[in-house]
RNA sequence: GCGCUCGUAGCUCAGCGGAUUAGAGCAUCUGACUACGGAUCAGAAGGUCGGGGGUUCGAAUCCCUCCGAGCGCGCCA
């Protein structure tokens, strides 16, 4: 049990032993911003008051007075503070115990938590269509898939990841049309597909003059750049799930025929249309065209009721484009005609990301062609650097990226300075291990030498991990890495400036528990790394 | 017009009910030990948290409204 949730423990019996119910009560306890306001803080007293009917501060000394008699371990003193807070100062001790826990743990079980106690979940992401390479724009938020997958997993989700790959419908058929008309030397017309990639693939393909054929074929070259490019960035899917598949196979049919056995679907000049807004949606969606075939929602339901039932997931977590965002509605409300459950159904949205040319803003579109590959910038920048950039901004919000500036000054990426704290670390080692420095076994090490303000800020934020790692998987924001990530490095780094470990004027005792540090530092930030896919650079 | 998402330092973003100093990085300016890698460190400057109301002991954070931005509003995908 951590220092934090001894804490909690014996706030709750100090409420059960002033005759409150701890379950009445919403309290938490924080890290203060400020070191001034304790290691630990509480608003307990704040929460309390009402149902108390008392004062904050009145209560808050009940409290304390009972927190002196029944002290919590490593409590030094406990202090009441501006409107009600109750503050823990503790024992920087408490600091050498977390470390030799988090040595004890090493690699595979620090961090880890249990919070999805085997949830099954799916989760799909990127899911371009395969009618051209993946553009920066439509593989931004890849990056951010794969590593929820990975935060999910580490804290005890079964996660499988899957890419729904479009490829049948109106679209395919333009890119046969775009295909065919370059074979035969002639302009693609205006609603066709005009990327120099089609003129490129046009040259190999040696099928019949069928549009569908042609169309399915060149899909087909499509997805295999597309594999390649995120393969490039590491990111390998469990799925990929054929959208064509799904409605060959006559799971539409029997989905359609499902809701309109439930008196869900009505006849609309020959079409069938489903009544999604007593779901609430905000307009009725058609199942079918007039020429027949389902449209793309039809199959899009099927495909959730595939997931979700068939292949029996308990959760389903899509990541679309905001692009997409006029789909959500619908799909949550044939989840609830389909009596799934709308909530087992999340949908998060990636905002646009706009790309910057110095002060240009560069507008593409996939018809025009005219767009920048992910491949192209990974190889510019590698797949780290990529990875972290995308993960730096937050899902929710609209970003714009400059493409020169990341490109050209690519030394202002985070992940060199995340990357170098790590070189740092192994350099230190190859040090120790060049000066033929043995450490001795935990035990043997005298901790309770790290004191320095420097030592002591790397422990706490260290030990920060386990609840990032947990916010994060709950939030779904694997952002809060990226953001630990970046702050633990730049205590390293202050660390490494002012506290050498192996030099001739620094006690060997001393020595061996600072490199107990580092290799507790070096553990935890290869954690948090493998979270996002980063590789951690023994050299740099 | 309606809906969704979002407005925090010059730029890119944290903070998302708590502590009379709102935080980083980049850019700008000033400094740094004859020792483990200077891709580093220390410091300065930079903000009525889009505007206005409200709820609360307490609001950048919650609610309303206005302004602004992005996206969506097909039998497309």
């Amino acid at each position: 049990m951590g220092v934090r949730e001894a804490i909690e423990e014996t706030l709750s019996s100090a409420l059960v032993h002033l005759g409150v119910n701890p379950d009445h009560v919403q309290f938490v306890v924080e890290r203060p911003q400020r070191l001034e306001h304790g290691e630990f803080s509480t608003n307990l007293a704040m929460v309390a008051a009402k149902s108390v009917g008392e004062n904050p501060r009145s209560f808050a000394e009940k409290l304390c007075q009972y927190l002196m008699d029944n002290p919590v371990d490593y409590q030094e003193k406990v202090e009441i503070a501006g409107p009600g807070f109750i503050n823990f100062y503790l024992n920087y001790r408490y600091l050498h115990n977390e470390l030799i826990q988090v040595l004890a743990l090493g690699e595979d079980q620090f961090a880890k938590s249990n919070l999805g106690a085997h949830e099954k979940v799916i989760l799909e992401f990127c899911s371009a269509n395969p009618t051209g390479p993946l553009h920066v724009g439509n593989g931004w938020w890849a990056s951010y898939g794969d590593a929820l997958a990975r935060l999910l997993r580490r804290c005890g989700y079964q996660v499988s990841t899957e890419y729904y790959v479009n490829d049948t419908g109106g679209q395919i058929r333009r890119l046969g049309e775009s295909l065919l008309a370059r074979r035969a030397g002639k302009e693609v017309n205006e609603d066709g597909y005009q990327g120099e990639y089609v003129s490129v693939l046009s040259e190999t393909y040696d099928g019949p003059e069928e549009v569908l054929e042609a169309g399915k074929w060149a899909a087909e070259k499509n997805l295999e750049t597309i594999r390649d490019s995120l393969e490039k960035l590491g990111i390998h899917f469990n799925v990929w799930y054929s959208q064509a598949s799904i409605e060959e196979s006559g799971a539409v049919q029997e989905m359609v025929e499902l809701l309109e056995a439930k008196g869900l679907v009505v006849d609309q000049d020959g079409k069938k249309l489903f009544l999604s807004t007593k779901f609430g949606d905000s307009r009725d969606r058609f199942l079918t065209k007039s020429d027949g075939d389902f449209t793309y929602l039809a199959g899009d339901i099927a495909y959730h009721y595939n997931k979700l039932v068939i292949r029996g997931f308990d959760r389903a977590i899509d990541i679309f484009g905001a692009d997409h965002h006029g789909q959500v509605a619908s799909l949550k409300a044939a989840m609830e005609a389909l009596e799934i459950g709308a909530s087992r159904l999340e949908i998060i949205l990636g905002q646009m990301v706009s790309l910057l040319s110095g002060s240009d803003r560069l507008k593409f579109s996939k018809r025009k062609g005219n767009l920048i590959p992910l491949g192209d910038l990974v190889d510019d920048l590698g797949p780290s650097a990529t990875r972290i950039l995308s993960l730096s901004t937050s899902i929710d919000r609209a970003t714009s990226v400059d493409i020169d500036k990341v490109t050209a000054e690519s030394m202002d990426n985070p992940v060199y300075y995340i990357q170098y704290a790590h070189a740092r670390m192994a350099s230190i080692e190859r040090v120790r291990d060049q000066k033929g420095i043995i450490v001795p076994e935990i035990s043997k090490i005298n901790l309770s030498l790290l004191s320095h303000p420097r030592e002591l800020a790397l422990l706490r934020e260290m030990r920060m991990l386990p609840e990032i790692v947990e916010e994060a998987a709950k939030e779904r924001a694997p952002f809060k890495v990226a953001n630990w990530l970046k702050e633990f490095s730049g205590l390293f780094h202050s660390f490494y400036h002012d506290c050498y470990v192996i030099s001739d004027s620094v006690d060997l005792e001393l020595t061996y528990a600072r490199l107990a540090l580092v290799a507790g530092c070096k553990l935890a930030l290869r954690v948090a790394l493998s979270l996002l896919g980063v590789e951690a650079l023994e050299r740099m």
